[in-house]
DNA sequence: TTGATTTTACTTATTAGTAAGTATATTTGC
DNA sequence: GCAAATATACTTACTAATAAGTAAAATCAA
């Protein structure tokens, strides 16, 4: 696939976790990337295009990590050490993740993409909800709640951990991203 | 002050909390008001300038609440239950906070603004951090980590529980805020 | 030379913002 | 008490900038 294709879809996200759906133009892609406006249409031909492919490029980043980390026989509590570590490493950039950014733009985007969006994190919710779940079984965690309360529980804690975390203070993530452990962590 | 004025305000501030701040403009409000572009710009002569009296208005509110809950004698476990009734409400309106709202758009807003936005969202944290304190040590609530680690942690989980009940499910905002009182009421 | 890629040169729509004017109150000087 | 001055609350009619998007020509690479 085309190495510019795959920078326009690359700086696209990157301008969504950083300045928002609606914060960004294809002037600030092209400017960057030393290109004219219309190379970015000639890929992207709207703009609901390039939003819609950066959701699915995600969508399948995330099958691929937990492919990946089935394949190598990571147990639960492995599985989700390494979906916490994508969160701090955004944090880390000072970025926030896809679901806070779109979530605040949701009314704004055209049908294709909330519906993208809404199947995105009903996926990743659903893979908590099973990996929390297969996780206690196994005693890896403890808690009592239903594991989908759970799991929309932590990923709130981790969405708007990041959120919280740029508007105060970078730390403060670690304070909310530990907390979570504490609170499966069986005693 | 003005009727007008006061209606700006409040049209603004729905539309941050529902299209995000870059994703409305002048035109939505005069259009809906039944007033022309200029006549917004005669109240707030830039959208900076509404944008700051938006935030500025809303940590007043916040202010206001407290005093008023003070004055009335509520106790700690009561003034938790008041302010998450104000997300409870913000969920059945279909509506994100302005925290949520304001942070995926951080970047793109001005010092001021930034400035503005840091305070409040500060503000709200030490009020929470004092209330659980002083409420566990009445025993009105039971945790173990420190207060303002707990603060950060609620505050997270009401702001993206309102995110993701907009993009899943409006009843998925009840599992995350009851999560909250399970964790935090002794057994 | 053919197809993929990219630029040139646009269009159309919308944005924030402004300058000047108008009608209606409200205040002030006498 | 009343005319003149002034403030309030807008509208009309713009501007300058930027947005997304397009058609056609030029360039490049196999």
């Amino acid at each position: 696939m085309s190495v510019t294709r795959e920078k326009i879809l690359e700086l696209g996200e990157e301008l969504i976790l950083t300045k928002g759906y609606n914060g960004f133009s294809y002037q600030d892609i092209s400017t960057v990337m030393g290109i004219k406006n219309a190379a970015v249409h000639y890929y992207f031909p709207s703009k609901e295009n390039l939003g819609l492919s950066i959701l699915k490029t995600n969508a399948q980043r995330f099958e691929e990590m937990v492919e990946n980390m089935q394949n190598r026989g990571f147990n639960e509590w492995q599985q989700m050490e390494a979906f916490t570590k994508v969160y701090i490493k955004s944090n880390r950039e000072n970025k926030i993740c896809l679901i806070g950014s779109l979530g605040t733009d949701i009314n704004t985007l055209t049908d294709p993409m909330r519906t993208e969006l809404q199947k995105m994190v009903d996926r990743i919710v659903s893979w908590l909800e099973l990996t929390l779940q297969n996780g206690r079984e196994k005693g890896l965690f403890h808690f009592s709640m239903p594991p989908r309360e759970m799991a929309l529980r932590i990923l709130a804690s981790l969405v708007a951990g990041l959120q919280l975390a740029r508007i105060l203070n970078k730390t403060d993530f670690k304070a909310i991203h530990q907390s979570i452990w504490e609170e499966i962590t069986p005693k």
